[in-house]
DNA sequence: GGAGGATACGTTATAACATAACGAAACGAA
DNA sequence: TTCGTTTCGTTATGTTATAACGTATCCTCC
């Protein structure tokens, strides 16, 4: 699970995601109805979370207007069936790159450019129920998010750092 | 640290938090105002996570009625001096139990009680440090909340669980 | 193919959380 | 005391999320 690139066949993600998304629906007998497999798409549409009113007004765009109740059922739909996370630390919303594969969001953040990935370390996962065993906690669910610079924005302020020695 | 107990000598808690404040601000040269005091006093008046909203109702019971930003500026301040933690998942704030200490937070949540407490495990911290620079992402900060259930609430579920098995 | 329950949706209103902006007051060093 | 800095009060507004209720659609069973 590489962190997504500038430029990556963007569209590529968003196929592979409706497929998935469709896949899994199936599987679990869940209606992915049109609102909600545009929302989803919406959703899709950077690798940057997406605010619940953002979503709002691109549906407006596409002569969808709705009501936040509208949004909300379908993001509370794709959380249900693990196609999205919710990225708390932003009020905002991702896309799941391989739903169906239980697990909670390890997500990693970029200050820089916004964008996000998933970690999705099952090392970490263990590391987490371990640690809290010891204090007699049994976990159910976990948020985990990361804040920091991605490869890209990494090299490119190393890069500037080059310039402010050299000048 | 350990997961506080329904009874324990929570005041002592209070007294506590109130001392390190004191102490870390001091070191720190920053001003702990009536204010602020009295805010990080109400957000230790329970181990769960408070909403800013909720403080802001505790202080005019206080006779000390005020506007959001009163509060927010308080939080903000408790916050820049590692005073309290934010909890993103629910829009609140829990104390921090060792201020100083420098550490990201990372919070338990009990799903039964409410209560908090923190982990603080140096290896998961370090876990995350490291499965991140595997994709070359450099961490700055992490958001660690994991809810489930606390020791108590453990117990009292499995006795449950005892009595429907008998009957 | 119609009856009836379950699921999904539209709509209005409102709750809950957070910040912008500006001036007055308190503080602290010179 | 003077002046700059920090803190605070206040008004207004922005942003995120849900309650409540009726309607439509779907799906199953008869
Ligand atoms: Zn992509
Ligand atoms: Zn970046
Ligand atoms: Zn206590
Ligand atoms: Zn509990």
């Amino acid at each position: 699970m590489a962190f997504p690139t500038a430029r990556h066949d963007h569209s590529a993600c968003i196929q592979a995601a409706l497929d998935a998304a469709e896949q899994e629906c199936r599987r679990r007998g869940a209606r992915l109805t049109d609102t909600r497999r545009i929302v989803l798409e919406l959703v899709w549409e950077s690798h940057r979370p997406v605010g619940a009113y953002a979503l709002l007004e691109s549906l407006g765009k596409l002569g969808r207007s709705a009501a936040p109740p509208t949004v909300y059922r379908a993001l509370d739909f794709l959380l249900a069936h693990g196609l999205i996370h919710r990225v708390a630390s932003r009020n905002g919303f991702i896309g799941c790159p391989h739903p169906g594969h239980a697990h909670g969001g390890q997500i990693l953040l970029c200050t820089q450019c916004g964008m996000a990935a998933e970690l999705d370390d099952p090392a970490l996962d263990q590391e987490i129920v371990n640690s809290a065993a010891r204090l007699g906690f049994s976990v159910n669910r976990q948020t985990i998010e990361v804040e920091g610079l991605c490869p890209v924005c990494r090299a490119q302020r190393n890069s500037e750092e080059e310039q402010n020695y050299v000048a």
